[in-house]
DNA sequence: AGCACGCCGACT
DNA sequence: GTCGGCGTGCTC
């Protein structure tokens, strides 16, 4: 016992002679078990005397906030190279860390600074100079794996400072998670594995279908331009044969080379991974979450290795170890997804440009492809910044789809589904086409209410309403999760009298059901509707079993969310609908019109992809939207098929309201139990921007509660912050961030949740 | 973020 | 008299 009192903490000691024996003696088994366990050492005979001990910068899985986001310096028994993953001590855990900087030699003076060539560190090296005495030391290095490059080091240092985010957050994150959290011995087995396998095979030679003349174009531009590359292509232009080529070309022509293929959703694709794994074997690698944590590692493992020669990923394969990296797709840039909504929230696309411009001097090439790019992109092509290259043909597909404008000011007030809609629909599948009708809402109703005393079925913790799922008799959240059976009656006045208010995709369902229940195929069978939303394809095996049943024509008309315009290429449909289209066209979002515009463009793009099918029917293509505003200008842009007139417009008014592109914009977001709390805090740290670099040419708004203000029973704010030279609004919140830091700890800070910065918002 | 400590309310 | 809530603070 007396050894044990001595080494332990004079808490500890004050415990003991509380003589609460319980908490005491939790303290000393876990004091003496950090205190006496030998520090573990992978070269045990060289520990004493010390004979190279150096000191290293290491980067743990710490965020911004947490005050530890610079990198920390350890003890090693050996010099360690940057890039190499280590296992050390922090507090009383073990976490896994990357070297970030040289090493240094580990006799320097305690009280020196950090002679790191770490420039942040050194930018804010107060109070860094930890005494050598006190440093712990590197537990374990995984020195059997190639360190993680320079190139993918300077990546993830770039979207740190861009995104004001820790470093080592961002590159922890980007590991895969069976590294970082299961055993050493599991992860060692699993690389001798990989590494004692075969090489992979050269991808298998298959005949390249012969390319137009746009591809041919287009293919030459990617290989010549020292630019990002633009692809403006239609749906049907034959995008993806550019990238098979571009990237076959590239491994045939550099025997290590490794192409990167990014797209916004890997499961609504499932036919651009099949044509991948067509042309390249072996050679392609996914990275995405849908993977199992032993598939991540090994895909990653095998990127990292250089055994994969492409990676066809979602937006986290962005920050995929890929030392000889030649080549970048961005497949529908576009698409939001791109742009991470939690975490560090970064930007996959814009990333991409710079990985590519890191990659430059050894001939990295990037090209973003899209048939609706975003205003950013289309004018940096505008501006020489990009190249673009267009390919407006579509092969093999029907003509455009005809615009059908329904003005719903003249249907009787509350129709969901305009009879002539519903006509042409069952015209169609009577003729054995099919249909596809998108509605962004899921679930039967948005909301319920009571007929008698108005009464509205809101959330308890969220400021939204419940949506009413009738096949699972239940109110839902969308937005916690929070469900509730469907009250008998109204919990206000008791009137049994509960309506739905409103259409979800499940009712829309329903009504198409009844309404199309007499009809017949050709064939006289009865006629099916699917239904594709998050909903339904929760069930696992639940999309690719709807989308092999509309390919094989046993679903004649599909209901869904705007997942069903992605991607899929389904040859019979010629006729696409927009049943509640308004609710984006005046959002309070200024972005929806261009979402809007996207989404229809690609939503028709659906249709018609068979022109042999489409002309022996004698039959045309549509485009129908529901709409009590048919005269807005981007009917008549998405009438015409006319992208570059509807960027052109929308362009011209972002820049009168000096909107992105034509600004840059952050966001301070705050979260507080109570409302009040998050906009004061908000609004100190707003004052504590007066003296800052930048501030003189960046514009601070008011805060404000955010659009669904609260969720889970979290209050939540924001203050936009714009200006229109981006570097000055860096300046601000590279200097700003210690003042937050500050602003949370202080008094103005009690009873604040959570605060962060978003760098180029795209939601409100 | 984890993970600890510490100080207050309901139970064996 | 203990179990357990989450508020505060620290980690090279």
């Amino acid at each position: 016992m007396p050894i044990i009192w001595a080494m332990c903490s004079s808490t500890c000691y004050a415990r003991l002679s509380d003589g609460h024996p319980q908490v005491a003696n939790k303290v000393i088994h876990r004091t003496v078990g950090q205190r006496i366990k030998p520090v573990p050492s992978s070269a045990p005979g060289v520990c004493e005397p010390p004979v190279e001990r150096v000191r290293v910068q290491v980067v743990v899985a710490t965020p911004a906030y947490s005050g530890l986001d610079r990198s920390l310096t350890y003890d090693s028994v050996q010099p360690l190279a940057p890039g190499t993953l280590v296992q050390v001590p922090l507090g009383r855990r073990q976490v896994l860390g990357i070297v970030w900087g040289a090493c240094t030699p580990g006799d320097t003076d305690p009280g020196a600074p950090d002679p790191a060539g770490n420039e942040s560190d050194a930018a804010n090296g107060q109070a860094r100079s930890t005494p050598m005495t006190t440093l712990r030391t590197v537990e374990d290095a995984w020195t059997d794996l190639p360190p993680l490059d320079e190139r993918w080091r300077a990546l993830v240092g770039f979207a740190a400072r861009y995104y004001q985010r820790a470093p080592g957050e961002i590159a922890l994150a980007a590991l895969p998670p069976a590294l970082r959290t299961g055993p050493a011995a599991r992860w060692r087995r699993q690389l001798q594995r990989l590494m004692s396998r075969p090489v992979t095979p050269d991808p298998p030679a298959t005949v390249a279908p012969s390319l137009t003349d746009a591809q041919r174009a287009a293919l030459a531009a990617i290989e010549a331009s020292d630019r990002p590359l633009l692809l403006f292509g239609a749906t049907g232009s034959g995008k993806t044969e550019v990238y098979l080529q571009a990237t076959a070309r590239l491994l045939a022509r550099d025997p290590l080379a490794q192409a990167l293929i990014l797209v916004p959703e890997i499961n609504l694709t499932p036919q651009l991974q099949e044509r991948f794994r067509q042309r390249f074997g072996e050679a392609v690698v996914t990275l995405h979450s849908g993977l199992t944590p032993v598939q991540r590692l090994q895909h990653w493992l095998a990127a990292h290795m250089g055994r994969a020669r492409v990676v066809l990923g979602t937006r986290m394969a962005i920050f995929a170890s890929l030392p000889r990296l030649r080549l970048i797709v961005v497949d529908e840039e576009h698409d939001p997804s791109y742009k991470s909504q939690e975490g560090a929230r970064y930007s996959a696309r814009d990333l991409a440009i710079y990985r590519a411009h890191l990659g430059q001097a050894d001939g990295c090439r990037v090209v973003l492809g899209s048939a609706t790019p975003s205003l950013e992109s289309w004018q940096a092509a505008a501006l020489g910044r990009y190249q673009r290259v267009d390919m407006t043909e579509r092969m093999g597909a029907a003509p455009w789809p005809r615009l059908r404008l329904i003005d719903m000011r003249l249907q009787p007030r509350g129709t969901a589904l305009a009879p002539a809609l519903l006509h042409a629909i069952a015209a169609r599948v009577a003729r054995g086409e099919q249909a596809l009708v998108l509605l962004n809402r899921r679930g039967y109703a948005p909301v319920i209410g009571c007929g008698h005393c108005g009464w509205k079925s809101g959330c308890p913790h969220c400021s939204a309403y419940l949506v009413f799922h009738k096949s699972e008799r239940l109110l839902r959240c969308h937005h916690c999760g929070h469900r509730t059976p469907v009250p008998a009656a109204c919990p206000d006045c008791g009137d049994p009298d509960l309506q739905p208010l409103g259409q979800g995709t499940q009712q829309l369902q329903e009504r198409l059901e009844a309404e199309l229940v007499t009809l017949r195929r050709p064939d006289g069978t009865p006629v099916r509707i699917g239904r594709l939303d998050a909903d339904a394809v929760r069930a696992s095996g639940a999309l690719e079993r709807t989308l092999q049943a509309v390919h094989h024509g046993e679903i004649d008309v599909l209901v869904g969310t705007q997942m069903i315009a992605k991607g899929h290429d389904f040859r019979r449909i010629t006729l696409v609908a927009s049943v509640n289209t308004d609710g984006a066209l005046f959002a309070s979002d200024w972005r929806a019109p261009e979402r809007l515009f996207t989404l229809l463009m690609q939503a028709s793009g659906r249709a018609g992809r068979d022109a042999a099918f489409v002309s022996e029917r004698g039959s045309t293509v549509e485009l129908w939207v529901q709409t009590a505003h048919p005269n807005h200008p981007l009917f008549a842009a998405l009438a015409r098929h006319d992208y570059p007139a509807f960027a052109a417009e929308e362009l011209q008014q972002r820049r009168r309201a000096g909107m992105p592109p034509f600004s840059h914009q952050a966001l301070l977001r705050a979260e507080a139990r109570q409302l009040p709390v998050a906009l004061q805090w908000l609004q100190q740290a707003s004052e504590a921007t007066a003296d800052l670099p930048g501030r003189p040419h960046v514009t601070l708004y008011a805060p404000v509660p955010m659009a669904l203000t609260r969720v889970a029973g979290v209050e939540r704010a924001q203050l936009l912050l714009e200006s229109p030279h981006r570097p000055a609004l860096q300046a601000l919140l590279a200097a700003w961030m210690p003042r937050l830091h500050a602003l949370r700890a202080s008094p103005a800070g009690r009873g604040l949740l959570r605060w962060a910065i978003d760098v180029d918002p795209l939601q409100f």
